[in-house]
DNA sequence: CAATTATGTTGACAATGTTAACATAAAATG
DNA sequence: CATTTTATGTTAACATTGTCAACATAATTG
């Protein structure tokens, strides 16, 4: 910042500084709105500077997106409360978990939503992702469940799989306004999780 | 087809070969694929001759959406066979849907997850929609349900919106490649409609 | 048949991602 | 320190794409 008012051929932190106004302007206005052009206006420099940092526009989104999944786990797990039991532990981080991508609809949805097809190939030939280095948190809090006794011994990367597929769905339907429960959100999310607990059946 | 090989001027049902085809470049490579140009082109009229039937591309995509959530619905209901208890229905009517995302990946991600900006604040200010007809009926059988005493007692609408959300987030993880565990689905599958009936929890 | 409407075509334009050629600063090397 | 190399930034140009205006042709209506 420091250099911001000198005369700055050399922007200094370019390759930073275009994660963090694609972040704003996701935000803001939506993926649509990142154009490099407007971008790079934003940053203030020319609008093929960034080819020296990205190689391409979808490069430069990757990046993005990694630190959008970087903001997703540390707003799960950061403030979470080392002294809940492990039933609140997972309530509360699934709550952050949806409070996170209804806060930020834009960014949840690009995150989870924008991939090209050969990532995607390329996804299903890679068995580890890096993706959701929080799943792996997750797994451990439910094997660390069944140690104790409180969830049912089963696959807990499947039973983890479940609780992600659960707060994932939830909160697509939630930003895409395929549900349209603005005020009882709680009231769903509490169904959810005593469906976690209990199912929705009566056995 | 009567009218292919003469020379079409007209070409008769435009409108309707505009959303065959993109309902085909959609599920063959993807929605990116679809350029006026290379629709039209295929379709055998000029660039410009779907103005004549909708505004803008974006006119056009929405009525392509509006196709594939009906692909969706029959994918789901018409093979739904009337004998099986309304357990089995609900195991079989998820089953339907997660074969529908994962047989059509492209076509799914499409229709949950193209909206407009503009749409998507119109869609927050309608309180019904008619995207998901299906929904309606899954209200219906869970509201049954509940008068044969099959599943506990509360908001349907909230249930089956519990439902909808775990295979929502079922489909996109599997097909969008962060779960992988290609053979593995119907595990998974299982596992979660064991969830809907019991929980994870020991209670 | 004449006139009106519906549908299709052609040429042009602005916006966008990208590349090649050039410019400038920083770093490395002697 | 001087020079060379590397990293970074700029400018001009291009192909692609969605869209529009003006024109062309068929279908429909009177």
């Amino acid at each position: 910042m420091n250099k911001a008012l000198n005369s700055t051929y050399h922007h200094g932190n370019l390759k930073e500084a275009l994660i963090e106004e694609s972040l704003k302007m996701i935000e803001n206005d939506g993926l649509e709105s990142i154009t490099l052009r407007e971008l790079t206006k934003r940053v203030g420099t020319s609008r093929t500077a960034l080819y020296r940092h990205y190689s391409s526009k979808e490069e430069l989104l990757k990046a993005v997106i990694q630190a959008g999944f970087s903001k997703l786990d540390s707003a799960i797990f950061s403030n979470l409360n080392p002294e809940l039991n492990i039933q609140e532990k997972i309530y509360a981080l699934g709550k952050a978990y949806i409070e996170f991508a209804t806060n930020n609809p834009n960014l949840y949805r690009m995150i989870f939503g924008h991939e090209t097809e050969k990532e995607r190939e390329e996804a299903c030939n890679i068995n580890e992702r890096e993706d959701a280095p929080s799943f792996h948190s997750l797994v451990d809090i439910i094997t660390q469940a069944q140690a104790e006794g409180l969830i049912k011994k089963d696959d807990a990367f499947m039973q983890a799989t479940v609780l992600w597929a659960m707060l994932h769905g939830l909160s697509n339907l939630l930003i895409d306004g395929h549900v349209h429960i603005s005020d009882n959100i709680n009231v769903l999310y509490e169904l959810s999780f005593k469906t976690l607990i209990d199912g929705i059946f009566i056995s």
